[in-house]
RNA sequence: GCCGACUUAGCUCAGUGGUAGAGCACUCGCUUCACACGCGAUAGGUCAGAAGUUCAAAUCUUCUAGUCGGCACCA
């Protein structure tokens, strides 16, 4: 068989994914088994307007290693996927390309029609992410995916709405809400991020008191009080300054007035509790309409709450005529103007503070009262609360420090304000008649019939887009309100095992998730949550779009393969961030290839029609003995125990979700172990052409390749194609009539009883031998093409092991001829080297450099004598001999006599060189 | 302000009580018939600092320093 010399991954990615979908691999219904266990996992759906990147690949990988590792043990599995229709980044992104085709805003073009730009939108480019989706190599039900604004998802929206509405847990109500002034829509408290005011200040405004008969010290001819403002715009909202009841500056003032500059109004000094005497002045200026604490006060108080700004953050009528019109900014300059040519300006002072920003468009929120959609929290935060005091769940991995994030939220949870003044997303199910009366339902015609009357007008707000994403688990498996029948889908995958995400999202969504999955399902969506870390770039720095240090995942599939940056992701920690490192992918890339040369070598002397018969599998399915003719040798009985104890291994490692140790475990099962040892040790045989030896090193890679599999899945599948022999024999009985692949075919769980510890002991005596033997060579500057003798000193037990991997040491060592004996017989001028049991040398006549040979053996002995010191130490102190465990104590007694025995002989041979 | 994480070889990172590890980079040698995306052999770490618990600490506790993150407040 011609096999190229170097892997290309990109003719496997071609050669694979489409026959892997078009044959039903992906759907649960390939599996027969009807007592299969099902695994189901949902993927966090991404944008539809997104782009792949490093943080999906990582989740994407992470998921699918997980599907593909339960699917080949025959369950039953659903990995489903689907997109979000991400309401604000859709409508701005299709705002955006009408302006710019059309010269038109949504205004112009009237709310249906632009609802029906959005769909082509979506028809035309939205299926960006999911074909980069498919290069991951991602094994999803693609006949499953699903969309958040499609109809079944959009009625279990409607449905939800209205039924936490009859029970009073949705309510509609006018607050202080995070007002994107830019995006003209309000954003719930967890799009707002906090950031660093470039150049924060605060300005002291003096008020104006009217009729005091205080006996204040008057400076500036008149009464006045002075307030601290960051906002001095605001002022003109102002209803009320208020004081600490018990500040002593002030008590005196409570209940007179204040003439408010610029405007023509009088307020009260008022005394409240929420005053710190000790910031600004201790006076506040209270704005109800403009600040979230402002409003309590005015609420406590009842205060007038007059709104002075329009929902673009320009100043409105109530601002006064000569602000209205004017942005914020502009007001505040204004503002300090006036108030300085009033000579009521105190004074400006630098002031550190953060602001809230739109976490979209960067602006900054302006806290604006308005008639919004809220969940009540309350009652939904304790059935999440409850699920996890309860029963711990859902389990976070890494648990530290997420469990205890998610609980503290949970307990300080605000309502959620749910409505979106937008027009892309799911309108919210509420009915208003003339007089403004609001009737909730599932559609019009439900709220006609419940209101009794025609001609309702349907609320012009949509719902935050994660209010359909809280429902993701199970709207996407048909749930959409009916009671009498269980979907098939819901049934079958509900509750999913496994929800892997981003950090950033475990209160936007995963919180969510549980709180709708415990009211509307009973259940809880998931038991477990791994929360896996951020891809950095080089530097540490976070990849973002402004910095432009984002690694495109598909820059990197192209240069090293999908299955190396598979490999690379899976290989970081559980849960902690990295630096992405090229050099990385390429170590991995180089690992498919090393593979792939491995299986190149095993098929060299082996043409199709000499291995037609079924492949050998080393015992390792049923422990049965060694294929006939071959003998049971020690590198055959060595690389079972190593697969099986890898494989063993393997399954615990993914079982707790540590990608990185399956990795690293299959890793140097493949490069160390396989190919640096077993491959070497079985050289001659297979370039001989024993078919026996070939029948064996194949079977071996065939399990180490599905072992490998759902980590590489293209380079696995290729090579698995490859095979001798391979088929649907191979598969899972769940699915044992389905065309050929590794991707079902069975996991290997590992069998404990072929692990082989009296093989594993023999060749670490092997592999020590011939590494020191290399290490002789090397040192002593000895030509790889000088062939020379090498005498081994051992017991008759450890000879026999010796004697009858000859050849291979041979081979391995360069050596011409061995000489096994009790004691060395060798003359002076050799090299000699000791391990465990047994002693090594190497005549070098005319070849040895007697101090570099003294030197050498002096650095062995260094090694040595240090470890031996401290074993000394330790076994001297009566406390450790005493408390520590015995076999602990046996152990490091062992140890000693051992380099005792070793730095005895190593001294001998010293001495021996004069 | 509160909570948390991290600090291990030149770099990027594994390693939760018992002899400090990997990949890459470095040094030396190699056209050894699968692979130079390779092979062989070295070198490189008082595990951020200090104190404590323990027979035993990279690992547990406390403090300090630095880096990063989350939450809250901010008139």
């Amino acid at each position: 068989m011609e096999i190229p010399k170097a892997y290309d991954p990109k003719q496997a990615e071609e050669n694979h994914y489409q026959r892997w979908e078009a044959s039903g691999f992906f759907t649960p219904e390939i599996n027969q088994d009807p007592n299969a266990e099902k695994y189901s996992i949902v993927i966090p759906p991404p944008n539809v307007t997104g782009s792949l990147h490093m943080g999906h690949a990582l989740q994407h990988t992470i998921m699918d290693v997980l599907t593909r590792w339960k699917r080949m043990q025959g369950y039953r599995t659903l990995f489903l996927v689907g997109v979000d229709h991400a309401g604000i980044s859709t409508q701005l992104m299709v705002t955006r390309q009408l302006k710019k085709e059309e010269h038109k805003t949504p205004q112009d073009i009237g709310r249906e029609a632009f609802t029906e730009k959005v769909w082509q939108w979506k028809d035309k480019y939205g299926g960006e992410i999911t074909r980069q989706m498919r290069r991951e190599g991602i094994s999803v039900d693609w006949s499953r995916e699903r969309f958040t604004m499609e109809e079944s998802l959009s009625a279990a929206v409607r449905e939800v709405f209205v039924r936490l509405y009859d029970e009073g847990w949705i309510y509609r109500g006018t607050r202080i809400v995070n007002w994107c002034p830019k995006d003209k829509t309000v954003l719930s408290d967890l799009e707002v991020k906090e950031e660093k005011a470039k150049d924060g200040k605060l300005y002291y405004l003096q008020y104006p008191v009217v009729s005091s008969n205080g006996k204040r010290p008057v400076e500036s001819g008149f009464q006045h009080i002075t307030v601290a403002t960051t906002r001095p715009e605001t002022m003109l909202g102002d209803t009320a300054v208020a004081v600490n009841p018990d500040d002593d500056r002030y008590k005196y003032l409570i209940g007179k007035k204040i003439a408010l500059p610029l405007t023509n109004r009088e307020i009260p000094i008022i005394a409240d509790e929420y005053v710190e005497s000790e910031f600004g002045t201790g006076a506040v200026k209270i704005t109800p309409a403009h600040d979230p604490n402002d409003w309590e006060v005015g609420d406590r108080h009842g205060l007038e709450k007059l709104v002075i700004m329009n929902d673009d953050a320009t100043m409105n009528a109530a601002a006064g005529e000569e602000f209205v019109g004017l942005d914020r900014y502009e007001a505040r300059s204004k503002v300090i103007e006036r108030f300085e040519e009033l000579g009521l300006l105190e004074k400006i002072v630098d002031h550190e503070m953060t602001l809230p920003h739109c976490e979209r468009c960067k602006t900054v929120i302006e806290p604006l009262l308005s008639l919004q959609w809220f969940v009540r929290m309350d009652e939904m935060r304790d059935l999440a609360l409850e699920l996890m005091e309860k029963q711990g769940l859902p389990r976070f991995f890494p648990e530290v420090p997420h469990r205890k994030v998610y609980t503290a939220w949970l307990e300080n949870l605000k309502d959620w304000t749910i409505s979106r003044q937008l027009w892309w997303g799911h309108q919210i199910p509420a009915w208003y008649d003339s007089d403004g009366n609001v009737t909730v339902a599932r559609s019009r015609e439900e709220a006609e019939e419940k209101s009794g009357i025609t001609g309702l007008t349907q609320d012009a707000d949509v719902l935050d887009t994660w209010f359909s994403s809280a429902l993701w688990p199970f709207s996407t498996l048909g749930w959409s309100g009916e009671t009498d029948e269980t979907p098939p889908d819901l049934q079958a995958f509900y509750p999913t095992d496994v929800l892997v995400t981003g950090r950033d999202i475990i209160f936007l969504w995963v919180s969510r998730m549980v709180m709708t999955g415990m009211k509307f399902i009973g259940k809880k969506p998931f038991d477990d949550v791994v929360i896996t870390g951020t891809v950095l770039d080089k530097n540490g720095q976070r990849m973002s779009k402004t910095k432009a240090n984002g690694v495109d995942p598909l820059d990197v599939f192209e240069k090293f393969g999908v299955d190396a940056t598979r490999m690379t992701l899976a290989g970081s920690a559980t849960g902690a961030d990295f630096a992405w490192r090229d050099e990385k992918v390429e170590s991995y890339r180089n690992f498919a290839n090393k593979i792939w040369n491995a299986m190149r070598f095993c098929l060299l002397n082996v043409g199709n029609e000499r291995l037609e018969f079924p492949l050998q599998r080393a015992g390792l399915d049923n422990g049965a003995p060694p294929p006939e003719g071959g003998t049971p040798n020690l590198a055959d009985r060595w690389i079972t125990s190593r697969l099986n104890k890898t494989a063993i291994d393997v399954n615990r490692a993914l079982a707790k979700y540590e990608f990185h140790t399956a990795v690293s475990l299959l890793y140097h099962f493949f490069w160390d172990d396989f190919c640096d040892w077993y491959i070497e040790l079985k050289k001659d045989e297979i370039n001989a052409g024993d078919i026996a030896a070939s029948s064996n090193i194949l079977s071996i890679l065939e399990q180490a390749l599905r072992l490998l599999h759902p980590f590489m899945p293209y380079l696995t599948e290729e090579l698995w194609q490859k095979l001798p022999g391979t088929g649907s024999g191979f598969h899972n009985a769940a699915y044992k009539d389905a065309d050929a692949t590794i991707m079902l075919a069975d996991f290997p769980l590992g069998d404990a009883a072929l692990i082989d510890e009296a093989a594993e002991a023999e060749m670490a005596s092997l592999i020590g031998v011939i590494s020191k033997v290399r290490n002789i060579r090397s040192e002593m500057n000895i030509s790889p093409a000088v062939r020379f003798t090498v005498h081994i000193a051992g017991g008759a037990e450890i000879r026999a092991v010796f004697a009858a991997n000859e050849a291979q040491i041979l081979k391995l060592a360069r050596a011409d001829k061995i000489v096994l004996g009790e004691s060395l017989d060798v003359p002076k001028a050799s090299a000699k080297a000791v391990i465990a049991n047994a002693e090594i040398a190497v005549p070098l006549e005319g070849l040895i450099d007697f101090d570099k040979e003294r030197e050498r053996l002096n650095n062995q002995i260094t090694k040595l004598d240090t470890e031996h010191e401290r074993l000394n130490g330790q076994l001297s102190n009566a406390d450790f001999v005493q408390k520590a465990p015995p076999e602990k104590v046996e152990a490091l007694r062992e140890r000693k006599t051992e380099i005792e025995q070793q730095v005895k002989t190593l001294n001998h041979n010293l001495e021996a060189l004069g």
